[in-house]
DNA sequence: TTGTACGCGTTATCAT
DNA sequence: ATGATAACGCGTACAA
């Protein structure tokens, strides 16, 4: 029937000549099918012609001519696994990218040079309309930051407001001065602060929550000793083997996150402690199943999901050139401290 | 010291024009600074031009001629939280796709028909150099499905083989009939079974490779019944509330996944029954966190990561060129039998 | 309302 | 080794 297949796809000229109509006509029918700027009939011929030709923009083409792509990217930790409060960032924040449009390109999750210097590239070639960073490391390249890449960027979940850039997060230092001071009024006078890795933004921040309350309390015999952890399980339990080693234990423990906590409890059972009668564990993060471990954990939980959507929010409006209000430039959503099983009064 | 800042960022006619050459040696000597098609002193003014005026290629234009975006559409599964398994795809498909200068963009979560538009649009639009699916559900826009974008395209975790797209996935069927053989050889008679979701894929192959076991072992007594889940942990609860209602309990459940099977450990231990001495419980997926329920998890350990190198490697191969073996259409990795505490013979 | 024509910034071809 | 120049496919200002 038809002749030979062409070897390349068919373009608005194609589709224009088919049509019999000019290709601007193409290009406005097709960049908004609701278009009133062309008539109905011509919409419908030239709608025809491109069913029939099989036709669809090309994006390259239509993104570089009008210069947008509809990509936002997405600065990553280099952790792995991913930590659960960032995919509920990406969750918030693709709910609202999704919304207005928009796709999300990943920055390779491996950090190595020349994988920086790929996400730094991307920035600079003015690929991405947009940037959330969800990352307290940012990739550089050369000495070329991707802060400087001229794309609107955003922070999500860490603080970067210092910067310039607009940050949405949890107010770290607060709630961990909350959680000491709750455990300081249940009695608690011996802590132990199981760390994130050195330098990790949310390390500092509840590690100086912790100390600040502990220090500040005044009260007589108060101690807090910092185990060094990783965020990682294996940390957790390796700090539940040491805790068992001591004499003089502390009767509370504060973990930077959740999965800490869990394989120190782990490790501590095993030990033949009870929790929380003889050591009370606090986490971080709210992971799922928290829930489902014995006894179930006491943690503060992230809305990691808000802070992605505030994030998206804030980043969009950032990009339709909206400037930020003094007041936007540092949003802060408060932990919730979820009380479950794992800590009560010493001895209790 | 300089005049006013431009408008618009420099285009490399600026460069050449700085540096006193052509367009087109600045273009050779930066998509590959190492190119020996140019002499090294232009190189060098070329470089140094380019550093002053802080230019950058535009990488827009250049994927647009170039026909290529160095971007790799995945394709997520419309569920939430995103699945452990997934992550751990993406994370190995990342490893192997990073190295290659490839990013990725991944399809938005949320499932509405506006936003499977925009997926199809993507893939239509050309923008994506390949496309791996790691998804059971295929977004379709009016009828255009996202095979037919005329993109390269491989399944990882999801076999799409009988549609003509290669495949990477474990076998979720044998790896079922053995847990189930396992248990039977244990001495269970009454089984049952947590279903997923109705349709998916991986509830399907692993529904059949339990009942074929079953069925397949002629052991006279042999039971099995079917409890309706949907991967969530709420699930998994109310099938343990469902369960503790009855009079005639299973000795053995075997649960689609993971979070299932903690959710109805966690029911079923509240309930006074002992894990595994009243109810032997498997789950599958080999979440990370399964070590710390308790009593620890039997489960089926997934490869993700190794699925994900596997899947990313074989699109590459597609994207140039190379023609799939036969034998290649269907690539199996077996899951892996992680014997933990929660399975046990029946009463022991 | 429709059509013409130019420009977007790069890469690739072809001469030199 | 280098330079001139023609595409690439689309959007849009402008003319009709």
């Amino acid at each position: 029937m038809s002749d030979s297949a062409p070897s390349r796809p068919p373009t608005m000229r194609d589709v224009a000549k088919a049509a019999g109509v000019a290709v601007s006509s193409v290009s406005r029918t097709l960049a908004d099918p609701e278009t009133r700027k062309v008539g109905a009939e011509t919409r419908s011929k030239i709608l025809r012609a491109a069913e029939e030709l099989g036709y669809s923009v090309n994006l390259a083409a239509a993104n570089f001519r009008r210069r947008a792509s509809g990509l936002i990217l997405m600065v990553m930790p280099p952790r792995h696994p991913v930590i659960p409060v960032v995919l509920d960032v990406l969750h918030g924040a693709d709910t609202v990218l999704a919304e207005k449009g928009y796709r999300m390109v990943v920055s390779n999750l491996a950090k190595s040079q020349e994988v920086n210097k790929l996400t730094v590239d991307l920035a600079f070639g003015g690929v991405p309309d947009g940037i959330l960073v969800v990352s307290g490391s940012l990739p550089q390249d050369r000495g070329r930051s991707l802060l400087r890449a001229g794309v609107p960027t955003v922070s999500a979940l860490y603080d970067l407001s210092w910067t310039g850039i607009p940050s949405v997060v949890t107010d770290d230092r607060d709630s961990a001065s909350a959680v000491a001071q709750r455990l300081l009024a249940a009695g608690h006078r011996r802590f132990a602060y199981l760390s994130g890795p050195e330098g990790n933004y949310h390390e500092t921040e509840r590690f100086r929550g912790v100390s600040a309350a502990i220090a500040g309390a005044g009260l007589a015999g108060t101690e807090l000793v910092r185990i060094e952890g990783d965020f990682s399980a294996a940390s957790g339990e390796a700090a539940g083997r040491a805790l068992l080693g001591q004499a003089e234990r502390p009767t509370a423990v504060i973990a930077c996150n959740d999965t800490m906590a869990i394989g120190l409890m782990h490790v501590l059972r095993s030990g033949g402690l009870r929790i929380p009668q003889d050591v009370s564990v606090v986490g971080y993060d709210g992971i799922s199943w928290g829930r489902y471990v014995e006894p179930a954990l006491t943690t503060v939980e992230i809305p990691g999901f808000e802070i992605g959507k505030a994030g998206a929010d804030r980043l969009l409006r950032l990009m339709s050139g909206e400037a930020a209000p003094a007041d936007a430039m540092r949003q802060a959503f408060p932990g919730r401290y979820l009380e479950r099983a794992s800590a009560a009064p010493p001895g209790a």
